[in-house]
DNA sequence: GGCTGTGCAGGTACCGATTT
DNA sequence: AAATCGGTACCTGCACAGCC
């Protein structure tokens, strides 16, 4: 008995015409062995134009077509290994997990999904944004078409080599942990998905990079020097817009000199209700209640923060029937950096940039450019320096931990300590 | 020798800000 | 507005000491 295949041979042999129609196409490439079926239909071998090689389809239960190379020229290896890649799917299928090997780019899409979600719920954090771009301009192009379990550390070092090349620059070592966290949220997710065993050893990227330098802070005297500056600069100002700037800058940064508290949310977003009177040992002081970066805390000013809040408040006339006990007494919502017309500055960055400009202390000794940060490591080198606060109010009033001043600061704690030893 | 607590150093995730 | 950087908090791994 002849088989089946055989007899389509011949009936398509007598019957050919030079147009076919995709159905006669398919029974053709059958009948001659081009197109082999497997298991009940569900796995179909088939050649491509470009490949010796034997490319399998597969139809799982969720009656979708897979399609993966069975790697092998020979008919009947490549039936056997069909059936394994079927068997292998068909269980994965049962276990809930994708039946195949997934490529970078479906990983990175569905964490590009997941981190957008988490911002559009409320429930992401302020980095995703930079991860989805990290994905976006750096691994996609680079990992996009690589499978996930064939990703290895030569890959990893070609990648370092192309990112380099494509920032044109060294990269800072803050910026390298932000891809590296972005690269591993990558990974997590193909893990957490079963697209990738956790037995799976992952190659890390690298995250060697450039020392961030501590921004520079102002010597004695040119912290003189500036709030001297301030009397008269702040007089002028070309627009009235730029006038109220500059009255503004310079009570926020004899604040910021009186404080050491963080430039930025932090300061600026301090409210009236937030100043109150601390007394303790007869003394009165002014506190203020800020919240930032590491919470809320309460910082006591330096006595030299009084007259400039009255300053302050000396230019709005509608509290000028109110003492300034009067008002701290309000608790006013009012924020404190706003000009008399209600209006809140948009920052102090660009009429910072001007008084650096106009005083010439922009650049410090070491050429370092200053900015609004300078004024907390200037408070804090005074007030280790010159006021012999000890380290742990510092901390404490700063917001910041001992560790970190001492990283910071150790060199002028070591000299004050020899100073001391020596008597 | 193995277990457990502690302190330190370095690694990792993230925030807030500046720069472009 | 997007890209990038400076900085902090938290986590992890490891060395060491004291104990069973």
């Amino acid at each position: 008995m002849p088989k089946e295949t055989e007899v389509l041979a011949l009936f398509f042999q007598s019957t050919s015409t030079p147009e076919k129609s995709p159905q006669l196409k398919y029974l053709e490439n059958l009948a001659t062995g081009k197109l082999v079926h497997m298991r009940d239909g569900n796995i179909t071998l088939y050649k491509r134009e470009r490949s010796k090689q034997w490319q399998m389809r597969f139809r799982l239960y969720d009656k979708k077509w897979h399609r993966v190379s069975t790697g092998y020229e020979d008919l009947e290896y490549a039936k056997k290994k069909a059936g394994d890649i079927y068997d292998r799917a068909r269980f994965m299928e049962e276990l809930g997990l994708p039946p195949l090997n997934k490529r970078f780019d479906s990983a990175a899409e569905a964490t590009k999904v997941e981190l957008q979600s988490d911002l559009d719920n409320g429930v992401g954090k302020k980095i995703y944004v930079d991860y989805i771009s990290v994905i976006d301009n750096y691994l996609t192009p680079f990992f996009g078409k690589k499978h996930l379990t064939n990703i290895n550390h030569q890959d990893i070092a070609e990648y370092e080599v192309w990112r380099a090349e494509k920032m044109k620059r060294k990269l800072m070592h803050s910026t390298m942990m932000t891809h590296f966290s972005a690269y591993n949220r990558v990974f997590d997710l193909a893990i957490k998905r079963g697209w990738l065993s956790d037995k799976h050893p992952v190659p890390r990227l690298g995250t060697k990079g450039e020392k961030s330098t501590p921004r520079p802070a102002f010597t004695r005297k040119e912290i003189d020097y500036l709030l001297e500056f301030l009397k008269t600069w702040s007089q002028g100002g070309k627009t009235q817009e730029a006038h109220l700037g500059r009255l503004l800058l310079r009570d926020y940064i004899e604040i910021l000199m009186a404080t050491g508290m963080r430039h930025g949310t932090e300061a600026f977003n301090i409210q009236w209700r937030h100043l109150e009177w601390h007394t303790d040992k007869s003394v009165r002081y002014l506190r203020i209640w800020v919240s930032g970066k590491t919470g809320p805390r309460w910082l006591i000013a330096r006595h030299e923060a009084v007259p400039v809040i009255e300053r302050l408040k000396s230019r709005f006339t509608e509290w000028d029937h109110l003492t300034l006990d009067q008002l701290l007494e309000e608790k006013s919502d009012e924020f404190l950096w706003r000009h008399p017309n209600g209006e809140r500055p948009y920052d102090f960055v660009s009429s910072f940039k001007w008084l650096m400009k106009d005083s010439g202390l922009l650049l410090s000794t070491t050429g370092a450019k200053r900015t609004m940060y300078s004024f907390r490591h200037t408070y804090a080198t005074f007030s280790l320096v010159e006021w012999g606060m000890d380290i742990h109010t510092l901390a404490k009033q700063m917001g910041t931990s001992v560790q970190m001043l001492e990283r910071f600061y150790s060199k002028l704690t070591a000299t004050l300590a020899a100073e001391k030893l020596a008597g």
